[in-house]
DNA sequence: TAAATTAATCGTATATTTACGATAAACAAA
DNA sequence: TTTGTTTATCGTAAATATACGATTAATTTA
């Protein structure tokens, strides 16, 4: 970015897309989604173990992954258990769905 | 990146997907796809219009939407039309709702 | 209390992204 | 041929992303 960056505003749901898209714009992060997924769960430390990552670059991806709101911690001391975050996760899939059914709107009224 | 960037290799579809999710990590780009899907083309110089960013923004935009296969640009001289890439717009719209719909497989094997 | 375990954060280096203006290239129109 | 239109590309500056090792913080265990 430059100078400006003018603060254009976009609508409510393409600047959350386009928030929730660079979340998964890492292979890394979408294999630990993907993970979290089959696993339903899992701690830092597995993932540490699962990927040639440094222990800091793991825990950073998995920091975006919770500021984008698709991932939660739970405090199991001393480990801590991430988990997908249901409510975003939802809201995640029903905005990319929309972005590519968009195509389906024929008639362009969003009624058929 | 740094130093090494270790080449892990994922697979193929993570990668994939990683790079259609990269291309729409972008409010811009977001808001150009659904320009195009609700008109079905368009060409350059009418999103400089609607945006208020210089054309070479615009332009660079449009060459990354173009190399990440989402769209594809027709020669209508002197302009250029953009229309979405069917294709590849089907086949990040399937990626997608894959990564999405993992969690309903219940039984972990795909099967239900 | 001391040591071990786990994970976040800090500091840092490099690559990439994003923006701009200026220029170039391709073509139509005068 | 010259001029105007349209869009890509170049050069550049600043911000962000990505990786690492080292350190810190929190908690458990000995």
């Amino acid at each position: 970015m430059k100078r400006t960056l003018e603060n254009i505003d976009y609508q409510e749901n393409t600047e959350r897309l386009a928030r929730f898209a660079k979340a998964l714009a890492h292979p890394t992060r979408i294999a630990i989604l993907k993970h979290l997924e089959s696993q339903s769960c899992c701690f830092t430390g597995d993932l540490v173990h699962i990927f040639p990552l440094a222990q800091s670059t793991i825990s950073q991806h998995l920091k975006e992954l919770k500021n984008a709101g698709l991932i939660q911690g739970e405090l199991k001391p001393p480990k801590i258990k991430y988990c997908i975050d249901q409510t975003n996760w939802t809201k995640a899939k029903v905005l990319f769905a929309d972005l590519f059914s968009i195509k389906n709107d024929i008639c362009g009224n969003g009624k058929c």
